[in-house]
RNA sequence: GCUGCUGUAGCUCAGUGGUGGAGCACGUCCUUGGUAAGGACGAGGUCAUGGGUUCAAAUCCCAUCAGCAGCUCCA
């Protein structure tokens, strides 16, 4: 008899040798039906795992992530099967569940299309109608190096001898076998609704020296409605593309005889990016920040004092000659400040100088990897360096993550995921900077993460090697993670360009500098804001606020007054007084996504009012203009 | 940078080894209307760039530039 404890603290005797299946069809009949896994004592397991000892068991059943997860796995396998079928000789590479779906990479000399895509989905519902059974196996590493080599599967040998286990395990349906640790499902039939999205290159191993496979995404469900869901999700984050919108609402460009990666601000793209800077500087100027100013290039020899030279030179354009000098565009910002901060003697009486910068970056970023306005090679960060004494250090940290929460929310960022990068145990040489400046400077930030209450993930061995960091990943409208704040301590440049205040002991010492992005890049962010509001923006932030639209000429005049007046109450407002129909310009303004369409007739015109068009409401009825600008003065201050 | 795909009018996209098309946008005119597209006419292109194959190339081949999906890397 074997022993078996349930997750709510029940144990049963079973026995001997009786399946996880078997005791999930005796546990109640919902389990029985959607059972698709075990843990047992922990570890994942098939359902007709034998139990031979006592053990705590829970069963994975249908609608957990974990069991979605197991689905997915399968999925990824049945794909294979589908692929080897349809493509004989093809080596396999590995087969993994991600967020949201699978992949498979294989080498084939046959390039994958999207047409092949419909063949191996039709492939792969044929294995499925064929019911077949994921049985597994385990030999000996020996035998197995052996049996993949004999199956022409080099990929296989080498992850099979990267094994430490003498034993490893196999999964077999029909005529189908792969190496993998499991579970699986036990029937193809249990995938009911599945989908491939698309092929791409990844290098073996994502090693950019190790050959490329193609690489096929797909996704798998549990039932067909969730299946639609996602599929109308990827829509929903298509539509908000910000390259698409960013077109559609004329607010920026790039350009082949311009140049990869640089953006092209538009004037309302512009007008959007003044708004949100001059916001961002007022909200410093409260917060005890002064701002700087600083050149664009600057003698290689800063450079190489800074150490970017040395570690970061991969990132940097070329030298450009002058009178027989090298200048660097500048990949960074913080050298500047370093030098401005030693114009003079500090005091620790002057401390800590919170010195912000809008300043502009180049950085050299492969062909491959620019993207929109999420990543391009010319960019405007929202920088500051903190100098302060190492006491200041954790009450400098606090403001500035409430600073950086202050700044999300106030563009309908509440959700966010911290990470606090540390230096990893035992690789003491990777970092610069004594043991008790960084347990000092972690603790720091430790600390103030605790007194604000918020939760973090502590990421040991990623810090830089100049200083310890958190990072603040924000989620938008439909749940996607983006890069937001980061705050990092610098032990480096303090170091290298020897930046001290002198103590109230009368010595000199190195200063502490943080350096810190609320909003990350204006470009990545204004990307990031377009597709978070989908291009629908908030009134304060919308780069046309209000357009009015005449009915007919005759209220020409009316309009431009009403334009003029709502300027002088600083709006920006546009006139449509073309000779397009009503319907005609109201579907232009929507389409335009502007906040509000005034539409005036000689009905308007005669009583000093205004038809008010919200893009939240529709049509609103009539409004004395001066309600209406109380009522958009109170959304625009209310950041709504 | 790598793998694959793509580049035709301002935009979205048809198209074919033999004198380049549509819709929308744009311009002019008619129309002056009441909450998501009124009508007519017109202008617009070295078919990304540079080579090659061919009697003939926008079409086929190569390179470059740029974009897209990923890999790798980052604000």
């Amino acid at each position: 008899m074997v022993k078996v404890t349930l997750p709510d603290g029940t144990k049963k005797d079973f026995e001997d040798n009786i399946t996880i299946g078997e005791v999930a069809s005796n546990i109640n009949s919902k389990i029985k039906e959607g059972a698709l896994a075990g843990r047992a004592d922990g570890v994942l397991v098939d359902l007709n795992y034998p139990i031979k000892d006592d053990i705590s068991l829970s069963v994975i059943t249908e609608g957990t992530q974990e069991g979605l997860e197991i689905l997915r796995h399968s999925t990824a396998h049945i794909m294979a099967q589908a692929v080897c079928r349809l493509f004989p000789g093809v080596k396999l590479g590995i087969g993994p569940t991600i967020d949201n779906g699978f992949y498979y990479d294989f080498d084939c000399s046959h390039h994958f299309t999207t047409e092949d895509l419909k063949k191996i989905e039709d492939e792969m519902s044929e294995i499925i109608k064929e019911n077949l059974c994921f049985e597994r196996t385990e030999v000996s590493r020996d035998y197995a190096v052996k049996e993949m080599e004999k199956s022409g599967q080099p990929y296989k040998v080498e992850l099979i001898k990267d094994i430490e286990d003498d034993t490893v395990s196999f999964y077999r349906q029909d005529e189908f076998v792969d190496l993998c640790r499991g579970p699986h499902i036990q029937k193809t039939s249990k995938v009911k609704a599945f989908k491939l999205l698309s092929v791409a290159g990844a290098y073996w191993r994502g090693k950019e020296t190790n050959p490329m496979l193609q690489r096929i995404y797909g996704t798998a469900f549990f039932t067909n409605e969730e299946l639609k869901l996602y599929l109308k999700m990827l829509e929903e984050a298509e539509k908000r593309d910000h390259r698409k919108i960013g077109k559609d609402l004329d607010l920026f460009s790039f350009h082949e005889d311009g140049g990869a990666g640089l953006t092209f601000w538009h004037p309302k793209g512009a007008r959007m990016r003044s708004i949100i800077e001059d916001f961002w500087r007022q909200e410093h100027f409260k917060r005890g920040y002064d701002i700087l100013y600083s050149p664009h290039i600057a003698k290689i020899n800063l450079w190489k004092t800074s150490g970017h030279w040395d570690f970061y030179r991969e990132s940097m354009y070329s030298p450009i000659d002058v009178d027989g000098h090298e200048y660097i565009l500048k990949p960074m910002n913080c050298p500047f400040a370093v030098l401005m901060y030693k114009t003079k003697l500090r005091s620790y009486r002057d401390l800590p100088l919170r010195w912000g910068e809008l300043g502009t970056v180049y950085r050299y970023e492969r062909s491959g990897v620019l993207h929109g306005l999420l990543r391009v090679r010319g960019f405007t960060q929202d920088d500051a360096h903190i100098f302060c004494t190492p006491d200041q250090l954790e009450k400098e940290i606090l403001n500035v993550i409430e600073l950086a929460q202050f700044m999300l929310s106030s563009f309908g960022f509440n959700e966010y995921e911290i990470e606090l990068s540390v230096r990893g145990k035992g690789e003491k040489e990777k970092y610069i900077g004594k043991d008790d400046v960084w347990d000092h400077a972690e603790n720091s930030l430790k600390i103030a993460l605790d007194k604000l209450g918020l939760k973090y993930v502590r990421m040991e061995g990623e810090a830089k090697f100049y200083g310890p960091a958190i990072d603040i990943k924000v989620k938008d409208a439909i749940g996607r993670g983006w890069q937001g704040p980061t705050i990092q301590v610098d032990f480096n440049l303090p170091e290298r360009f020897d930046v001290n205040y002198v103590g109230s002991d009368g010595y000199h010492h190195r200063v502490v500098m943080i350096h810190r992005t609320v909003m990350g890049a204006m470009e990545r962010f204004v990307g990031c804001l377009i597709e978070h509001y989908a291009g629908d923006f908030p009134l304060w932030i919308a780069p046309i606020q209000i357009r009015i639209l005449s009915i007919t000429d005759a209220q020409i005049e009316y309009a431009k007054k009403l334009q003029t007046q709502l300027l002088l109450k600083n709006f920006r407002v546009e006139c449509d007084t073309g000779s397009n129909k009503i319907g005609y310009k109201i579907r232009e303004g929507t389409l335009q996504k502007i906040p509000y369409l005034l539409i005036v007739g000689n009905k308007e015109m005669q009583e000093g009012l205004v038809a008010v068009r919200s893009r939240k409401n529709g049509d609103e009825g009539v409004l004395p203009v001066q309600d209406f600008i109380s009522r958009v003065e109170e959304e625009v201050r209310e950041k709504k």
